[in-house]
DNA sequence: ATTGTGCATGTTAAT
DNA sequence: TTAACATGCACAATG
């Protein structure tokens, strides 16, 4: 039976049903197709490149073929396939009274009030602002010299790859879908033991486990303007001059290193929390050519996991959220699963098992055999796994993020707004997961305390470095659930876990953090214009305090006017 | 007695 | 109510 997958290549869903259709790829606004298994929303460009435009006016499918019902010009990009064949415009569906967005089965990973932990904001509908709000998407694509299907060796064959010119790598608006071939699938159900063992056997996938250091320096931190809205109008931005002051744009950013291709991240079902940031994990050229064997290869984040005390135990087993597992890793179909093989930068190569345990009629995904790979790199409860694939050859990479420092609830406050990491984008919180993880993890703290190499997080955060040398801004910034990470540490932290919420509450805004920010009045600052941006640099850091804004009269003078918290009126 | 293995159960969040 | 998952626990294997 034909099969179609997501066209993300870090996914590799494949659709129910093998059929690529309404409910499994819904449309966003006529603006996105979101996979239903790793939430990914494509740009209007991409789905214009599907759905293209016939000169009559109709349009048809450059898949199936199949005809927009109506051709209704007005409706571009507003598509849905019907169940029964064809094509509509959501114009004609609305007007036929059949609600669209309402009764479509929001994606279950998108569906998620944990808005802040995904990649992109939802709206209330569950999809993206981006995508409702017809803004490209940051998207940047593998390209197809570098992204070979036939190395994804426990798929028989993706049925979709992604055909993109390498130069366009970052400007996903530009690029074009190219749909391969589509081959009956050896369907690796559960009930095709054989086949299975088969594959898995044969299958045996190589990981590479990279390890880097990210050396955190505090001369050297790199904030991310969040708001896209933000235009070239005056900002007043507290900027420390030892800070870097980077536009939010990962394509450019990305656009900086020629060699590395990043594909984008996967969103996730109930571990959407896991998946990585969409600044994935960098290594320079040299590791990573070290770790593929091929300096023009594409690193695929796919998911990652906070460490639980069992995790980090001495059990030697790491609970796998299960919809990574079944997304990412190889389909088992015994409980005794398969080995994976695993190794490091430096060539050391790990020997995991991963299989499941029935569950409920269902399954608990687990790696064994960590114990050694966990104690070698001094993993504790409270560190993040990460997990990615290297493209081409479908090598994993698992890298490792220590947990966070052991500042005071207080002090990572005042840090986080002094670093500039209080923004509305909730792509920027890694501060903002430093408070959960400080304040929520009581017993955590106490064994960090004891450890150097825990005791500085910023030191030690085990992440990917861009070919800098500079940590990934936004690594580290997934936040994982509340009530996850506090229940691993029993009772007494509870107390500290609600501060940490009440602390999450006092997540501003950019701009709003800037309100509360003022600068010594007598300070005259440096106006630096980076990009579309200007921005007042002042050598002396800010003063937390009100609301605040600034008024000239006409003598020059300035006034600054507070707000009162109680009656809102402004008071010089 | 200790450690490892496999499954069961409790908790939590999502639906 | 269901699903995910962290962890408990009984039993087996091993020293």
């Amino acid at each position: 039976m034909a099969t179609k997958r997501c066209m993300n290549a870090g996914c590799m869903a494949v659709a129910p049903g093998g059929e690529w259709r309404k409910g499994w790829a819904l449309r966003a606004g006529g603006f996105a197709i979101l996979c239903d298994k790793c939430g990914l929303a494509y740009d209007q460009h991409v789905f214009c490149d599907i759905f293209h435009q016939k000169e009559s006016g109709w349009r048809e499918c450059f898949y199936c073929g199949k005809r927009l019902h109506c051709g209704c010009i007005a409706s571009r990009n507003s598509f849905d396939l019907l169940d029964s064949g064809g094509v509509q415009c959501l114009n004609c569906i609305k007007a036929s009274g059949v609600q669209f967005i309402s009764t479509q089965p929001m994606p279950k990973l998108l569906a998620s009030p944990q808005m802040r932990q995904r990649p992109f904001p939802l709206s209330s509908r569950g999809l993206s602002e981006e995508v409702l709000q017809g803004r490209a998407i940051d998207m940047t694509w593998i390209s197809s010299d570098t992204y070979d299907p036939s190395q994804v060796k426990w798929e028989e064959k993706p049925i979709l790859s992604l055909n993109r010119n390498p130069s366009l790598v970052g400007t996903s608006s530009q690029n074009a879908l190219d749909l391969k071939d589509i081959t009956p699938e050896n369907n690796s159900s559960n009930n095709n033991n054989n086949s299975n063992n088969n594959s898995e056997s044969l299958a045996e996938t190589s990981l590479s486990m990279g390890l880097g250091l990210a050396n955190t320096s505090d001369t050297e931190k790199t904030i991310m303007l969040s708001s896209p809205e933000l235009t070239a109008q005056k900002v007043r931005h507290f900027v420390p001059k030892q800070l870097k002051v980077m536009p939010h744009d990962a394509a450019k950013d990305l656009g900086s290193l020629p060699h590395m291709r990043v594909a984008r991240p996967p969103a996730d079902g109930r571990g959407r929390n896991q998946l990585l940031p969409r600044y994935w994990p960098r290594i320079t050229d040299q590791e990573l050519q070290q770790i593929s064997g091929d300096s023009n290869s594409t690193i695929v984040p796919l998911f990652e996991k906070v460490m639980s005390a069992s995790d980090a135990g001495r059990i030697g087993r790491l609970v796998l959220p299960k919809a990574c597992a079944e997304a990412y890793f190889p389909p088992i179909s015994q409980p005794e699963g398969r080995p994976l093989t695993i190794q490091d930068t430096k060539g050391k190569e790990w020997h995991f098992q991963f299989r499941f345990w029935p569950n409920n009629n269902s399954r608990m995904y687990v790696l064994e055999g960590v114990t050694p790979c966990i104690q070698s790199l001094q993993l504790q409860a409270g560190d993040t796994v990460t997990f990615s694939r290297i493209e081409p050859g479908g090598k994993l990479l698992m890298g490792f993020r220590k947990a966070t420092n052991t500042a005071t609830l207080a002090d990572s406050q005042i840090s986080a707004i002094a670093n500039g990491t209080f923004m509305a984008d909730p792509l920027f919180a890694p501060q903002v997961d430093n408070l959960q993880i400080v304040s929520g993890y009581s017993g955590f703290l106490h064994s960090i305390k004891g450890r150097p190499d825990h005791a500085n997080s910023s030191d030690s955060d085990v992440g990917w470095i861009n070919k800098a040398g500079r940590p990934l801004p936004n690594e580290g910034s997934l936040l994982q659930p509340l009530q996850k990470r506090s229940r691993n540490i029993g009772l007494k932290s509870r107390r500290l876990s609600m501060d940490s919420e009440d602390a999450l509450e006092l997540k501003l805004t950019w701009e709003e953090a800037q309100d509360l920010l003022r600068p010594p009045l007598t300070v005259k600052p440096n106006v630096v214009r980076i990009e579309d941006y200007e921005f007042e640099e002042y050598d002396e850091p800010p003063i937390f305090g009100k609301r605040t804004i600034f008024t000239v009269r006409a003598s020059g003078d300035q006034d600054q006017w507070i707000q009162c918290d109680e009656c809102f009126r402004w008071r010089r």
